[in-house]
DNA sequence: GCCATATAGGACCGAAGCGGTCCTCTTTAA
DNA sequence: TTAAAGAGGACCGCTTCGGTCCTATATGGC
């Protein structure tokens, strides 16, 4: 486990083609047609990514969908809270104040420290970055690093 | 999501439980008392981190658990692995090879990236890291970082 | 030698989540 | 007016997971 679902695996996929043409909009079919994904499955991505703001339509004939945003300013986090729901390592890190155990549970703070640190790098992991050409390299996640840090210094 | 599974969060409360007195023998039944998980769920979860060498048994009367290793040398991934099978952010991050799409995926590299980052940290933080006292510090992962920028380097 | 205690292993079930499909309604360009 | 395309939601089947229980086996104490 500890795995994103299909549909956010599935939508960052879609997302990341339509961020080769930002400008382009693209039919629901078409989308299905590039990335070789289920066409029932891509049109209920781009309803939610709609609804959460990700993407925006033109309906009619001609119609489809756009980024909403520019690549750069789409970030994996973005598409997983909008796919996924509120993401946390544990119940108690998405959620705070569901687990009665918080108050005497020692494992808690230590899960919060993890989930920040992955929330800082989806953070930091933009559709450019998805797109840009050569292999990935750790130093994007420098900032994140660092931010997490500072929110440890003052919560 | 991006969720542990409830019986690896438990897993944690239960093997920190047993981490404060590594030298001691709990039978199942006290480790639930202790924790206030139920009783069957506790039982279950000692019988796999058995099977997966984590924690060593005792049987018959006076019988009971002890972890097998110091609670420095058993990780967090080694926990997680245990109860919820190889962890990965995407299907392809935890088995390579069974999906089809891998060969013209865009995305892949970046999801192997993250999930780089998540596992050295899962291994770098302990049980005794989880029983210290004091808030948790990021510190601990600067270690996970060194390695997963290395690993980066020499694939 | 017997019995109480504890683990070992697995079977079993109910609930919930999720992936996937389909249908109907609305909008808009040609 | 019609065809194309999105909007919204209903629906269903499968899988997975959490949780419980039962039986067999081992062992220490009497």
């Amino acid at each position: 486990m500890l795995r994103i679902s299909k549909l956010a695996d599935y939508g960052t996929i879609v997302l990341t083609a339509m961020a080769r043409e930002p400008a382009w909009t693209f039919s629901a079919a078409e989308l299905a047609l590039r990335t070789g994904l289920p066409a029932p499955s891509v049109s209920k991505i781009l309803k939610i990514l709609l609804r959460q703001g990700i993407v925006v339509s033109l309906r009619g004939a001609n119609g489809g969908y756009r980024l909403a945003r520019s690549p750069a300013e789409i970030s994996t986090v973005q598409i997983l809270n909008a796919l996924d729901g509120p993401l946390g390592v544990t119940e108690c890190s998405a959620s705070p104040g569901l687990c009665k155990r918080e108050a005497h549970c020692g494992t808690r703070a230590h899960w919060h420290m993890i989930n920040r640190v992955v929330l800082q790098a989806l953070e930091h992991i933009t559709l450019q970055q998805m797109i840009d050409p050569g292999r990935p390299r750790l130093d994007v996640l420098r900032p994140a690093w660092r931010a997490a840090r500072s929110a440890e210094v003052s919560p």
